[in-house]
DNA sequence: GAAATCGTTTACCATTTGGTAAAAAGTGGT
DNA sequence: ACCACTTTTTACCAAATGGTAAACGATTTC
């Protein structure tokens, strides 16, 4: 069978974990589960691959099994800009679906994520009444809790931004090239590792 | 009549201010226009005046008629932080509904405000079938846009950043204090004023 | 195992920003 | 018009950060 994506069924592990995530907003009974199981594909991507490319759109819903990716654009300067990381146990979906993507989407690690194709997504509300809510809801709250972490990135001095991001995000710092990092938190990698040494 | 919030009913020319702000994210027949406008309240407050404090429950939904309020809060130094600002028309609800605010709502100017309770607001969607949708297409929009703002701020110079936000809120630099926009800018005030003075 | 590559650290100096303080400009009240 | 008060600007110096470049360390490749 032909399988230009690279996109596989979902095995039953891999799929608690989504609806693990996703019953935090809502309860759904089996037989939506297994709704939601049938509309899901799987995912790998290697070390450094580009998952989306800017200029191209993107209507899909992501979650991100095992692994890192990370959301880039370029700053006015040029200089590349690491937006924010989708770590794993977290959805993302672009926000812009009818617009071409102004940022681009990378692996940092290797990945395996869970794909839904916005439509399909969508389709699930005929058939789960409250799919509406409980898909807003979880957007939402992604949407909060990186506009919190955003803000007390610009109002906080570089080391206490540092600090934060350890705090937020334990798990990334040994994944992650310091590079991304210092441009997730607006600094340069020079004064990072800078800070790096002072703090440790 | 006691009154003690200062709340009025909302005249048809405000109110209309809100319906074209809504109308924009979906269609509404003039019956539940009459739904939406006799749960709308009006309110007024005085320059400096705090809407909201922290530290107390805040489940209202605020439309700005006329001013411009400001969302703050006290970083890790102590100092206070604008992390933004509300202005005419545009919507305004708390993302924490029944959480204490960790921030408070002060009046920048004088203002004028159409408020209605979570309550009401969400009872909307008993007698609108779309209200849900549409409530959430607007704060998702409202969200994504602060998202976009302050991630703005984190990677490009304090320059880059007052030149960005002259172009994104014209009509604010001349209402709003300068010690307001340098804390939301991430800077202090001097160096705002250093960026002024060298910019104009 | 040597060479090449990539990511990180360090060093140097220029530039920007912060902190404190004082002067200047603007505002409101009497 | 005057005073008191607030806001903004300016000045000075200290501290933090950026830019360029080189050195170092780890990993990969042949």
């Amino acid at each position: 069978m032909v399988n230009p994506y690279n996109q596989t069924i979902v095995n039953f592990a891999s799929m608690k974990e989504l609806i693990d995530y996703i019953l935090q907003f809502g309860n759904l009974n089996k037989q939506q589960i297994t709704l939601i199981t049938g509309k899901a594909t799987e995912k790998e991507l290697r070390k450094d691959d580009y998952f989306v490319e800017a200029g191209k759109l993107f209507d899909q819903v992501v979650f991100v099994l095992d692994g890192i990716l990370r959301i880039c654009y370029y700053n006015n300067q040029g200089d590349e800009i690491t937006k924010y990381f989708v770590d794993e146990s977290h959805l993302f979906a672009n926000p812009y679906k009818n617009e071409p993507m102004t940022e681009y989407i990378q692996a940092v690690t290797d990945c395996k994520l869970i794909v839904f194709s916005q439509q399909d997504w969508d389709e699930l509300s005929n058939t789960i009444v409250s799919w509406n809510d409980i898909a807003n809801k979880i957007f939402q709250k992604a949407l909060v809790e990186k506009l919190d972490r955003r803000s007390s990135l610009v109002s906080e001095d570089a080391t206490t931004r540092y600090l934060t991001f350890l705090e937020k995000f334990p798990t990334l710092v040994n994944r992650v090239p310091l590079s991304y990092i210092a441009s997730y938190l607006g600094i340069t990698q020079q004064s990072l590792s800078r800070i790096r040494k002072k703090v440790r």
